[in-house]
DNA sequence: CCTACCGATCGGTAGG
DNA sequence: CCTACCGATCGGTAGG
């Protein structure tokens, strides 16, 4: 008994008696899907890790949805930062274009889990990629590059659109199969190598839009 | 107590007391994923659908994860046979490497469970697709038929890998954004619609392979 | 932000 | 292929 009252010997579970638990919880649901994969994201394991009572995380979501749905606004706005930073570097129209998609794809290597929450099967309604020139319309940021890249002569003429989608369908695909690991037994498992890979990738994409297929 | 003893009102649960409860299963667990999604589905849900108590399918799968592989290796084989069939229609190689990509995104506009269990998150293991000239090997036929591409002069030279890669990210982008309904803002929600685009994007791709980028 | 509690569901096994 | 059971986990709420 002389030693109750005592600081407890372990006190490794940090508390998160301030401002930082929404924060904390953030990056506990990525940590956890990026360990265990979603199908291990429940709102008492990710409590757990941020160090809180699984009734706690209620103060900041209402629901599992909302935490995920945040995860997901929070990595549009990545995405479409690491897309913005990347463009900005680049002085031609078409560069503008290669540094969209390859951005995409570095996005997706770097934040795996962020990716899957953005685009997993888990929401009710899909995603909104982000209202019109927002900060987390990266979509628009394609359609834009490729409208430039039309008006400059790089990219066959015609409904922008249509266009779009193949861009995304090439980058979202290899990412996906990157982050799912589909790619590494063909040998492409560092982000060195998958950036290289969607650089001629995209290339080949971009070479196949430089004019009318019927030429 | 007149009617006690008599023939139960509800006889609604059909039974698996012969050999089919395999296929039982199997359909119980694409009918859950379609509906519900795949994070509904539960052994014991797979049961209920179909009819049988939650310890039996035991007798036909070790586990959850045996159930999924089933589906999965289902689905390759399902999404191999669409893929040979629109092919061997095909009198040239660029038609049959078009064919080959289109079937790709057909099978998961018509087969979006099974899509999902094959690529999704869901195993230790990532699939593999596929003993080389199997009839589970999809990968090997798009290889088979872009390296035929390549010999008959009409896709540039080089490693087929890399281009085979550059194949497959772009139709698995098309097929996982359309089963997941993020192309459904774009308008793009019937098979035929889907078909379309997915030869436009094809088609944009081949002629970006067809020759170098430095040309 | 915590304790204590609710009902529900789950994967899996024993034993027949 | 079924009944009955196990321990575990879950989302969510009451009440402080």
């Amino acid at each position: 008994m002389a030693t109750r009252g005592t600081r407890k010997k372990t006190a490794d579970k940090p508390r998160y008696h301030h401002g930082d638990l929404r924060r904390a919880l953030l990056d506990a649901s990525l940590a956890l899907i990026s360990e265990e994969g979603f199908g291990a994201l429940s709102l008492r394991e990710v409590a757990r890790r941020a160090g809180v009572t699984h009734a706690a995380p209620y103060r900041h979501f209402p629901d599992k949805e909302a935490l995920l749905a945040a995860v997901a606004e929070e990595g549009f706005r990545a995405m479409t930062a690491r897309m913005k930073e990347r463009m900005v570097r680049e002085t031609t129209p078409d560069g503008r274009l290669l540094a969209c998609g390859v951005a995409y794809v570095l996005f997706a290597m770097e934040h795996p889990a962020h990716f899957r929450v953005m685009f997993g099967p888990h929401f009710s309604h899909p995603p909104d990629l982000g209202e019109a020139g927002g900060d987390t319309d990266s979509f628009g940021l394609l359609v834009g590059s490729l409208a430039e890249a039309q008006r400059a002569g790089m990219v066959r003429e015609g409904d922008t659109q249509p266009l779009a989608l193949s861009c995304w369908s090439m980058v979202h695909g290899l990412a996906s199969l990157l982050v799912d690991g589909l790619l590494a037994r063909s040998g492409i498992t560092t982000v060195a190598q998958a950036e290289a890979l969607a650089e001629q990738t995209v290339r080949v994409l971009l070479h196949g839009l430089a004019r009318s297929t019927s030429d």
